[in-house]
DNA sequence: GGAATAGTGTCTTTCAGACACTATCTG
DNA sequence: CAGATAGTGTCTGAAAGACACTATTCC
């Protein structure tokens, strides 16, 4: 960064926006399902993920935040934690002005996005978003960055490489195992083993044996299943 | 992106530089030696990675071929291709302005950078730079992630995930095993085993049969090795 | 008892890690 | 021949995939 000579605001400088790809999984005790928040947008008028300039010396971080309280309709804490996809640099890709656009992914609780502004879609197997034509700008790929990006932290992919039992707080503890199953099926879009998944998700939990603290999960019938917390 | 009221150039807008992590092999056939290019600077006095503004206009690859050509003096097509590491964007990390900077690794043959100014510091194996004190502005975060970043695809992490021989080009082919390992070995900064190493890179490689192509690679005795290209 | 769900035991396959061996060259 | 490097064969252990079985509940 920063030329060898004085001048430093000399030439003109690009707009920075932040996007958010806004994941979620709705339903995550009873029957999950991976869904994205898509808003709609007037000046150019069409389906958009939320998004926002980022203002004089923030960061960011502030500018996430900014967006979902001004955009979304959403007060978080700095818990959030957004994953930067890519950096969309097309000098075309707004022909207004010169925009550059920050994406970044964005994992939500379902209970964080309450009275949320916009629509949460449902994110079908392959990728796409359920009855959407096409969405302005770039965000088309923006969201297929976003479901790569998420559904790689959740895959089993190769052997070593842990996967955590609920990385992104989707379900409310404490959970069980049949539960943590539905909702990495439902974000990964495709059925786990259950004795096998069972088996790699143990080793970051632990149960809940106070009192007989056992629920009857799915349904009615049937055995009633251990609860657990993550460990640590 | 985008607001949805009208005026979109009312408000102060970043700076935006992009930062090169440089990479190379240096003595890939022969001694293999993971570098990292490092250079004087003035205007804040010591030492730094290449970087320069996104000028008016311009993408990021653009301004990373114009880095190449400008500061350090390298002429190459479009074949380069940058990994961006992060966005560092603390208000503060430049005290003369409001600048970010999309921090980028990228990795090329030592063959490209002949006469490219400023110096190929060795990269130690716990990841530091030799003889190096401590670069200027956020820029040994920055190394830190470049070196991460690379090493993270010379890994064999997991088994299924697949390493690919040389996917930067270190080596020009044909090439052996033997200098194929070693040039993992320096990337990675840990020995690896022959045989092992060896199964597992075979499935990318074909060899070369025609008339004899063998070689004595590391020396002047022993047996001679096979040369082998990428397949596809 | 029967249906439904929870949970365990275990066999097979795959592949990394490790070791030992054979093969082919130079001097 | 000895020394050096290239390349192969194979055993072991860890972990995933798959299947079958047992356990506990509601009706």
């Amino acid at each position: 960064m920063s030329p060898t000579s004085a001048p430093l605001d000399h030439y003109p400088r690009p707009g920075l926006t932040v996007d958010l790809a806004i994941l979620t999984v709705t339903d995550a005790d009873t029957d999950p399902v991976l869904r994205l928040l898509v808003q709609d947008r007037e000046s150019p008028a069409g389906r958009a993920l939320p998004g926002g300039f980022v203002r004089e010396r923030q960061t960011v971080a502030q500018t996430t935040l900014d967006v979902l309280r001004r955009k979304v309709g959403v007060e978080l804490g700095t818990s959030v934690t957004p994953r930067l996809l890519r950096l969309f640099d097309d000098p075309r890709r707004d022909d207004r002005s010169w925009v550059m656009s920050a994406a970044h992914a964005l994992a939500l609780p379902s209970r964080a996005l309450t009275g949320a502004k916009g629509d949460l879609v449902t994110v079908l197997p392959d990728g796409s978003l359920e009855g959407e034509e096409g969405l302005l700008f770039d965000h088309d790929e923006i969201v297929a960055a976003a479901v790569d990006d998420i559904r790689s932290r959740y895959e089993f992919r190769g052997r070593l490489v842990g996967v955590s039992p609920d990385p992104d707080g989707f379900l409310r503890e404490p959970f069980t195992l049949h539960q943590l199953r539905k909702v990495h099926e439902a974000v990964v879009g495709e059925e786990m083993h259950k004795d096998n998944f069972n088996r790699r998700m143990k080793e970051g939990l632990e149960p809940l044996v106070e009192g007989g603290a056992f629920v009857s999960s799915s349904g009615l019938r049937g055995r009633p299943a251990t609860l657990y917390r993550k460990t640590e």
